[in-house]
DNA sequence: GCCAACGTTGGC
DNA sequence: GCCAACGTTGGC
């Protein structure tokens, strides 16, 4: 199994709002970039946890888990004509972008923010941290995950 | 709202 | 294949 951190606007789709939906279960569209694309298309699997991260807002941090339930599937809102995701150089025959289905797992008690994350010398080699990311799929180092599940509780 | 960092596009 | 221009991300 493995670790997993997503990035979502709380504006536009936060934690509470997965918590929401019906089954809690959500299919994460709207990413298009190549790299996150990949992992969501090749890499993360059903069971694998993520962390739920709540960017552009007040206090950017991890809010929560998510599970993954549904592995790598065309992302069906590029073909959209409708949708704020549509790309126009997608069709059936090539679909570009894919996206997961994740279920909520639970709520942090409170926010693990990025500047709490940022003391701490064992997290400083996490992707999240590195100078210049804006990946909003990436993967999540055990070790990191661990220390993390651990400032939650 | 600003702006640094980064990804993508397209002319050459 | 290079690289300037442009668009987006996301912390602050």
């Amino acid at each position: 199994m493995k670790y997993w951190l997503m990035k979502s606007e709380p504006d536009v789709f936060g934690i509470d709002d997965l918590a929401k939906r019906p089954k809690k279960t959500e299919h994460w569209d709207g990413v298009r970039n190549y790299q996150a694309r990949n992992m969501m298309r090749d890499e993360m699997k059903k069971g694998d946890q993520v962390f739920f991260y709540h960017s552009n807002c007040k206090e950017p941090g991890i809010v929560g888990i998510a599970e993954v339930i549904k592995e790598g599937y065309p992302d069906y809102t590029a073909q959209d004509p409708e949708s704020k995701y549509h790309d126009p150089k997608c069709n059936a025959d090539n679909p570009r972008w894919y996206m997961v289905d994740v279920r909520f797992v639970r709520k942090f008690a409170q926010t693990i923010t990025l500047h709490d994350m940022k003391n701490y010398k064992i997290l400083a080699d996490m992707r999240l941290l590195a100078k210049g990311n804006r990946l909003s799929v990436m993967p999540v180092e055990k070790k990191h995950w661990d220390f993390i599940l651990k400032l939650a509780n």
